[in-house]
DNA sequence: GCCGTTTTCGGCCCGACTGTTTTCAGTCG
């Protein structure tokens, strides 16, 4: 939720409902943030944030539930709760004591959370004993030397804080998939060439393929009479800035850039996306950037619980160990085992045995499920069931929609990018260049759009006429003005294949409310062009939060459409920036039968690689081959868009 | 705050690490 306001949302001006389940999503985070600095029950704190995740990843509508009573069926939400979030959606008031302790919490301890070592309880002494409010307060008490004094804290407490503040200053962020993989693909080949290491493999949150990630874990078979050598290996390779520690099972280090063979090149960025990321500031940020890693290293026959227990995420391992206890049995980075006294190592010997992850979720009854999936988010249910989906890969994806040419501001030819996509394999690529009225990104104008229409059209036919199987589609990237209509006339759009309809004028849409956004997304949607809905909330990752919609009702409008055999789909951008619609919503549009379209949003040759990014996101958001267009082949895109 | 064929109380996932202690609390994943 970075940069989210931690003000509670304002209430829509006609309900109810008076607010959109992100916004109830939202709003329980932040109380169990709250609540944890106030220093309040523990459990008491996690029904909270489970209230969150589960509002958060609610598929009905939280007005009829509320309105039928059926909120306070769901699980994990009971009379407290319940009350709380019918009498926000339904009457437009927050509970009055999340108000007082919204009102009561400086916004300093919000970010002291964030320094390493300081927890909600120390930020409690801190703030009773020192009068503490802020993150500068607390430094200004450690150089004062006021810390180590405390009851629980000592002078290397001091110490950690003030170190973990510089560090905060430096670099707060967690980092982008694209380079998290970066960095632990190069670490994790480096680890397997050792010797001594049996394999190893990447674990944590890059392995469940987040969308950003805080550090690397990686998970190394290693006997225990290599473990000295293996661990003398790994602190000597190159690319290690610093070691932070190194024990009999762990190894933790910081990387930085000199990992890596070549130089640290970001590609092409459109203006957009840099403008929100700070420009030339960011580049000097990511190439001078470092990353932290956790090796942990385990003998074979523990390798597999060790690998499942540091992949995560925390929500599925907690519920992992509730069915292993349902089951008897009691599971951790050691084993699954029956109650025992041991513990460590000593314990594993009474595990059941296990080669790999598939022989844990055997053991509990379950289908193997893969590391996308484990957030807690129905997959337990689905492996228990049976009910996987069977998710799509890489090699299903036959083009995509929306990329761009040198006709507006991309680096590559028409000729290039088609190229391009017939050596990576594809059956199709459609174009969607800007329009007009984005001026900083060349926008082309009707004329343009049309002479390059009827240029693919020529090639379309030269194809086939020579039996390739591969066809262009013309599209426009059109952007959706303020009040909601199209940067074209009716009459050009009609003439071409599809249509991409995107916001780019975000500081208008960001400093408007969510309705008056929903309601003019809604009706650029109606436009019988419209074909898909790019970028769906602007987000740049790390770099700025999109403008607020209502996407439950833009995806649930689509729906109809869908319903009724109109073709309207929502874009999955796989730009490693954006990766936007979020996963935590794809499996939304797949139940609603919206398609979803995995675009690179390609200004080069180079960025159409980016598809790889929006497949792992297509992955992790439960999508299969049959809910993307991307996998169509071109004759079924020529009958989904309609064209002639 | 939620939950319940041990249902109105007493539990709520588990272990490592760190720094503070002298047996443990807080933080982290």
């Amino acid at each position: 939720m970075a940069g989210s306001s931690w003000k509670l949302p304002k209430a829509r001006p006609n309900g109810p409902p008076y607010f959109s389940r992100n916004q109830i999503s939202v709003a329980l985070h932040q109380m169990a943030v709250l609540l944890e600095l106030s220093g309040a029950n523990m459990f008491r704190t996690r029904s909270y944030q489970n209230g969150s995740r589960i509002i958060g990843s609610l598929s009905q509508d939280l007005g009829e539930l509320v309105v039928s009573g059926e909120l306070f069926e769901l699980k994990g939400i009971g009379k407290g709760l319940g009350s709380a979030i019918s009498q926000a959606v339904g009457e437009g008031r927050w509970p009055e004591d999340w108000v007082d302790l919204h009102n009561q919490t400086p916004s300093g301890l919000i970010e002291m959370l964030g320094i390493p070592g300081v927890g909600p309880k120390k930020i409690k002494i801190l703030n009773e004993e020192l009068g503490v409010q802020s993150v500068a307060d607390l430094q200004e008490a450690c150089v004062k030397n006021e810390i180590s004094p405390l009851k629980g804290f000592g002078s290397k407490s001091q110490q950690r804080i003030l170190d973990g503040i510089d560090l905060l200053a430096r670099f707060s962020e967690r980092r982008r998939l694209d380079i998290g993989l970066r960095y632990g693909h190069t670490f994790l080949t480096m680890i397997n060439g050792l010797n001594g290491v049996e394999k190893a493999e990447l674990a944590g949150s890059a392995r469940r393929r987040r969308e950003t990630i805080g550090d690397l874990d990686i998970v190394a078979a290693v006997e225990p009479q290599n473990v000295d050598s293996v661990t003398q290996s790994i602190l000597s390779m190159k690319g290690i800035a610093d070691v932070k520690g190194a024990g009999d099972s762990k190894v933790s280090v910081i990387l930085d850039t000199s990992i890596f063979e070549d130089s640290f090149s970001l590609g092409h960025l459109d203006a957009n996306v840099l403008d929100a990321i700070g420009g030339d500031d960011y580049e000097q940020l990511e190439s001078g950037g470092t990353i932290d890693v956790q090796v942990r290293l385990v003998p074979r026959h523990v390798f597999p619980y060790t690998l499942a227990y540091f992949t995560g995420s925390k929500e599925h391992n907690i519920r992992m160990r509730q069915v292993a206890q349902n089951n008897g049995l009691k599971l951790n980075e050691f084993g699954l085992m029956p109650e025992t006294e041991l513990t460590g190592l000593d314990a594993a010997a009474t595990s059941l045995p296990a080669t790999d992850e598939e022989d844990i979720y055997r053991h509990l009854g379950m289908k193997f499920v893969t590391p996308e999936l484990r957030e807690d988010m129905g997959e337990i249910e689905a492996s228990a069931s049976g009910k996987l989906p069977e998710l799509v890969t890489l090699s299903d994806i036959k083009g995509s929609l929306h990329n761009h040419t040198t006709m507006s501001d991309g680096e590559a030819s028409l000729e290039e990018m088609a190229d391009a996509a017939q050596r990576m394999g594809w059956s199709w690529l459609g174009i969607a260049d800007h329009s007009p009225t984005l001026v900083i990104a060349n926008g082309a104008s009707a004329e343009d759009l049309i002479s390059q229409h009827n240029k693919m059209n020529k090639y379309n036919n030269k194809w086939e006429e020579d039996g390739v199987d591969f066809r262009l589609f013309s599209g426009v990237e059109s952007d959706i003005l303020e009040d909601g209509s199209l940067d074209h006339s009716d009459d050009v759009l009609s003439k071409i294949d599809y249509v991409v309809a995107s916001v780019h004028a975000m500081a208008k849409w960001r400093g408007r409310d969510e309705s008056q956004n929903t309601e003019d997304l809604l009706k650029c949607l109606d436009h019988p062009s419209t074909t898909v809905l790019g970028h769906p909330t602007g987000r740049i990752l790390q770099g700025r939060d999109g403008y607020e919609i209502d996407i439950h009702t833009i995806l649930e409008h689509m729906s109809e459409f869908n319903n009724d055999g109109v073709l309207k789909a929502i874009e999955l951008n796989a730009s490693p920036y954006r990766l936007d619609l979020d996963w935590r919503l794809c499996k939304h549009a797949k139940e609603l039968g919206v398609p979803v379209t995995i675009n690179p949003d390609a200004h080069s040759i180079r960025g159409l690689g980016d598809i790889d990014y929006g497949v792992m996101i297509a992955r992790k958001g439960w999508l299969e081959k049959d809910d993307i267009l991307n996998a169509l082949s071109a004759s079924e895109m020529v009958e989904r868009l309609g064209v002639n």
